[in-house]
DNA sequence: CAGTGGTCTAGACCACACC
DNA sequence: GTGTGGTCTAGACCACTGG
């Protein structure tokens, strides 16, 4: 009869409790030896919900020391990483986008693994050329689960934004993991950026989604690092600030 | 006795036998019973390994199935960009270095004016190979300011961490500004790695010093980005502001 | 059906932080 | 000291996947 896992209600139930101020920023959580005899339950769960929220950086804390509540909101900081168009804009520049394909087809065992899907179901993929006042500077290969990538077919994916629409259309997509690493431009790169194969491009790949949930979206953009770069502010015991930058000579 | 965590033992273990190729991208890992079994231990440590490697990427798989090897590269989380050694230390796996030069020159235009002093100025520039599991991953091509590198005289660079050394020198590096692209190797990047001149890496640039202090290092790092990638999660990441620059300071 | 991972119980010992 | 979280044992039941 139970709904949902205990750790998973338990971690809810936290959650709200921050959220409406109940426990405050830099308040102690209860122990989890408290929250075990709350919810009559043993401490496994217990520290699996609070897991869960030290993934999310609701609470912080070390060995020794109570659970401390770190913070409240969930989804909105780095959101610049999460939107190209704002990142663009925010810079006073002008951001555009060619959509070069939109298609419903069935995932790959790649894709599938991904998202959590099985391979053969419906997604989404939507190929696009992200401009930078006009000038090519990033290929993005999205990929959406079909719930929620079927909206798209009633959206001009040439006009702006895809995720400021999703978000309109119910999306959630508040969290995502970002992978950076370095491949070759392929004939397809390269035709739309306007370069040559085989140069290096700066790829990101991300995994976005609900937070705690499954992904939604997949996605692999590539820059051209001669106009786009990814900077990180690291100062030693204090959380790192990430940005994306552009080159100067682009301004 | 226990040196470590069980359950860190074990990452590293599943972690070393992906790397060396023992297990396979999309092969199945062992199921949870197997690797207790292995171990001679309860499921606990298993799962929570098991977990480690889930949030680092490296594996995937849902429920009734066994996991599966999903990639191959180290993620590096933003996290931990202060020492390569450290970063790999705390993944269970053994860090390296050959010092290919150590030299102390006079700075060039670019050099001075990231390290904010005069062109002709004496630095100390060290070229090293860093490896993991004796494997080459990185070309470090660092430069520090003379009042900080030349302690590196009375150092042995083949046998540990730089930065760990020049704290114990009273160097203060305890802030850094990181900024990231993607560029071909040279020759030089190219023998040291053993791979193909013309292939992409993955570079990091790094300005280190004291917080709100002019930089006492500029560094210069190349990652094969088949074996290094990295990582950000912003799932609900802690509140510090993003800084946004319409001009990139550094670059 | 047997095997898998997901969840949970009810204990236990330890290192560490604070008083 | 006492209390905290970190780790671990040795069981158990469940939902799901696959043959």
């Amino acid at each position: 009869m139970r709904l949902s896992p205990l750790h998973t209600q338990i971690a809810a139930d936290i959650r709200a409790a921050i959220r409406t101020g109940r426990l405050d920023i830099g308040d102690p959580i209860p122990s989890e030896a408290q929250l075990a005899q709350q919810w009559q339950v043993s401490r496994a769960p217990v520290r699996q919900a609070l897991a869960t929220l030290r993934a999310e950086g609701l609470i912080g804390g070390g060995p020794g020391k109570p659970a401390v509540v770190r913070g409240r909101s969930l989804g909105q900081p780095f959101e610049t990483f999460l939107s190209f168009s704002s990142w663009v804009s925010g810079l006073g520049l002008v951001p555009g986008q060619r959509t070069v394909e939109i298609a419903r087809r069935r995932a790959d065992a790649t894709i599938a693994d991904h998202l959590g899907i099985e391979p053969g179901d419906a997604v989404v993929e939507v190929l696009r050329l992200r401009t930078v006042d006009g000038e090519p500077a990033m290929v993005e290969r999205s990929c959406f689960v079909d719930a929620v990538g079927r909206a798209l077919f009633d959206f001009d994916c040439d006009s702006g934004s895809i995720y400021a629409f999703l978000i309109t259309r119910g999306a959630d997509l508040s969290s995502a993991r970002h992978t950076i690493d370095a491949v070759v431009a392929d004939p397809t790169d390269a035709a739309l950026l306007g370069i040559d194969p085989g140069r290096p491009l700066l790829r990101e790949r991300r995994l976005a989604g609900p937070a705690g949930g499954p992904p939604s979206e997949y996605s692999d953009d590539r820059y051209r690092p001669d106009l786009v770069t990814f900077t990180i502010d690291n100062a030693a015991a204090s959380a790192p600030a990430l940005s994306r930058h552009a080159v100067p000579e682009l301004i």
